[in-house]
DNA sequence: GAGGATTTGTTCGTATGTATT
DNA sequence: AAATACATACGAACAAATCCT
């Protein structure tokens, strides 16, 4: 194995990494299926096992199903665990960044006000201290214009709360959401000066999950999902 | 291994499902952790080989991380994912049901009326087709009474709707959906009386999805989903 | 339908590297 | 510094199911 990698990462997710990309990015399809492992084995030039216990983390995962002498079968794409950091990270590598953009939108504007309610009900102490200090971050960034971190506080700002809403369905989606924000306030540099009314937007949530406005606070949510919408027409 | 499962499960599958039902109730955490890899291969009376690819599966799933000499560690719960069916198969087996049921509705208030509303701007027309077939399956099973068919026909319908967003994020929840009907109106055979009034909701509903009267169908699917918040009070 | 080829399923033994004691 | 414990990785072998001839 390479000594490089290896150090952070095994055998089997060097090779797991290799083949979701394949995948994901339709080099392998029903027309160019998967090999058989003792080929994928020939290949990468690692033992049978490690190919084996890649192929159990795919599955794992929604992508593949190998049966006995059937080889290994790509699954329709509705099986996807698209939720999943890598499988998402696959599609966000190797798909259309455009479409991407607007299914994260689509999903964020039903996610994060219903979100938000809960948060500004049912959020506990802590909760309310950490969105707080995440949006004193994020004033912070935005007052003394520092660009490169911008994208970094929105995102801690709005994972807080949904933390806050205390519901695991929710709070599984902490990978989606950071994904779909980072994507779209990374790489544009000028993405500051527009928000500047987007923070008094943030303020005034802030205030309704302080003082347990759930509405309030659902709505202005929805407003700044509209907002972030808007930035990718 | 026993000769009735295996034929449809493989030994990695097992092992998978009693470890993850384990760890999911809790009989295995921070201080009770799981055994190394050479004790579940003696516990289970299966090689390590078998003990690794199920190890693999689950830190797929985002349960478990094994590291070098540091065994198996149990990853907190907020990175477990939920939304995998076998996950939140274990969730539901081995946890508060009611608790579960409340975080249910609490996602399908977000996701559902959404989903709906890009069924009626987006969907295609198989998915039209499809949307009014399950809502004629579903008409059928409530005038004929056939109770032990209602759930699964309520849950087509459902699972139709959130199809036709053609959003990939909504899809991928099909299996939470599912679920989350599914243990709503099972054990429930007085049900079906109690939602006479509800089809007439559901018929609203096929109606302005057909029209592409996008607002009328995700309003008439949030009162939809109303209702079900209502029945677990 | 009978049989051989293919491919995954499963096990075992061995060696290695890396922490902990 | 040495021993131990543990996960990592490899390779060989056989079993079992399915496909093709």
């Amino acid at each position: 194995m390479s000594p490089l990698l290896s150090q952070i990462l095994t055998i089997p997710q060097l090779i797991t990494r290799e083949l979701g990309g394949l995948i994901v990015s339709g080099q392998y399809n029903p027309n160019n299926p998967v090999p058989t492992e003792m080929d994928l084995s020939r290949h990468f030039g690692v033992s049978r096992s490690s190919i084996r216990e890649a192929v159990k983390m795919l599955s794992a995962k929604g992508l593949i199903d190998s049966k006995r002498n059937q080889g290994i079968a790509i699954l329709p794409r509705d099986n996807w665990n698209i939720l999943d950091p890598d499988v998402l990270a696959w599609s966000q590598k190797y798909g259309s960044s455009r479409q991407l953009q607007i299914e994260f939108i689509q999903m964020r504007k039903a996610i994060e006000p219903e979100a938000t309610y809960y948060a500004a009900t049912q959020g506990q102490v802590d909760d309310v201290i950490a969105i707080d200090s995440a949006y004193c971050h994020l004033f912070k960034v935005v007052q003394e214009q520092q660009a490169e971190q911008f994208s970094a506080a929105v995102c801690e700002f709005h994972l807080a709360i949904i933390k806050a809403s205390r519901n695991r369905f929710y709070c599984n989606m902490q990978p989606f959401l950071k994904t779909a924000i980072t994507s779209l306030y990374d790489n544009e540099l000028d993405s500051i000066p527009s928000n500047v009314k987007a923070l008094t937007l943030y303020d005034k949530l802030v205030q309704a999950i302080k003082t347990h406005r759930a509405d309030v606070a659902k709505n202005t949510m929805a407003e700044l999902v509209e907002l972030d919408c808007e930035r990718i027409h």
